[in-house]
DNA sequence: TAAGGTAGCCATACGTTGTAAGGTACGGCA
DNA sequence: TGCCGTACCTTACAACGTATGGCTACCTTA
């Protein structure tokens, strides 16, 4: 038994039934020891979250490619593979958004990213603004307003779609849009409508914005 | 004792000391009522939490005012002005993002927002991409990766300083861009970095870049 | 007026959670 | 051989949300 092992445990019962389902003694349970034994491994159950959340950084840093191209090709090739760790674990997100405090082992994935937009030419200021205007994105996600993936159980689309038809008569422009779009959209990937193409569509947004901002 | 008396308490709960000192007992304990006495107001703790949202949601609707402008200076002060309400509530962004599913009483202010949009020109298509460009911004905040509003605790600048400093050697850009920018940023407002004029040029950002994709 | 119902509150108790405290077996080392 | 640290376990506790059932005070209605 390690600690190694009890992460790599704690992830595939996190894939499988969500981050709901990880209690200690289910987590001793999947790995044939008792609760308490995690103990001494794991420094408790918050210690157990952040060393899932440095895991899951970790599959972050070990996608990373060849990323060519001038700034905005290299942090959008970055950002989206990043992404993909996202979609194999969605309960990362939620896990991510509830730490007390930034894992430490993100600092040299952002190093990375403002090294690549400072030697772009970006000021220290600008690097600064752009990192938080990315927000989530380079950790692959954008924060979900409708059925965020907190709650790991999946809202039914149909659900919604009843719930908007009742209030038609109040929500004239929502309805419209949803008219136009709900069928449209494809499938989404993660959640409802986090699909790829919202996901990159915001983030060209975002690096189109910043390429004029450096001026 | 009324729902309405139950949930400004339990606003008043957490607003003084945070999400986490938010229990049945003690909430109820404050009210001088036991704990199940709650339980003829509010189906469950999961139930005070949507009412919680809920309040917040309705204090953003009621600080709606006589918005002017173009779209762009519509929406800007209407976020803005949900920004001061979450300003008042630190816990509410947590809050707001770990619910199951979006509060339909959020419905008619997105409603509202998306008119905004599509009478000035907005395709269904690009109201739908704009909203989720926005994110959680109509409700005046951002996502905050570096110490999230979520823990309630105020981590201290001082320790990442100290722990950026001891990491300097690994982290050039990173140090370098906080050399420049730490001291320099004035008064955080929201956890470390959210400051006003962060929030204000992400959003001036995605306004930008909006108003061409409009074009 | 008297009977019955109900709304609001409470006391008790159960299952689940994280985890503190202390016990047991074993393997290496003096 | 005696000792001690490592890994695991058993037991137990406090706090949580909440199911269940009982009490009181008021309202309705014949």
């Amino acid at each position: 038994m390690t600690r190694e092992r009890a992460l790599a445990a704690a992830v595939a019962l996190a894939d499988a039934e969500g981050l709901r389902a990880l209690t200690m003694r289910r987590l001793a349970a999947d790995l044939s020891i008792e609760a308490m034994s995690l103990y001494y491994h794991l420094p408790g159950k918050e210690g157990l979250l952040d060393g899932l959340a440095e895991t899951v950084i970790a599959e972050i840093s070990a996608v990373a490619g060849d990323e060519k191209g001038d700034w905005r090709a290299r942090l959008r090739q970055r950002f989206l593979r990043a992404r993909e760790v996202m979609l194999r674990h969605p309960w990362a997100p939620a896990l991510i958004g509830s730490r007390a405090s930034v894992p430490p082992s993100l600092y040299p994935y952002y190093d990375e990213i403002v090294g690549t937009m400072t030697e772009a030419g970006f000021s220290a200021h600008l690097a600064h603004r752009a990192l938080h205007a990315f927000g989530t994105m380079p950790l692959g996600f954008v924060q979900e307003l409708f059925a965020p993936v907190a709650a790991g159980g999946a809202t039914e689309v149909g659900d919604a779609e009843a719930d908007l038809a009742a209030m038609a008569g109040a929500l004239p422009h929502l309805t419209a849009m949803m008219a136009a779009e709900l069928h449209a959209a494809g499938d989404p990937t993660l959640g409802w409508c986090d699909s790829q193409t919202e996901f990159e569509f915001t983030l060209d947004l975002l690096l189109d914005g910043l390429e004029r901002a450096r001026g």
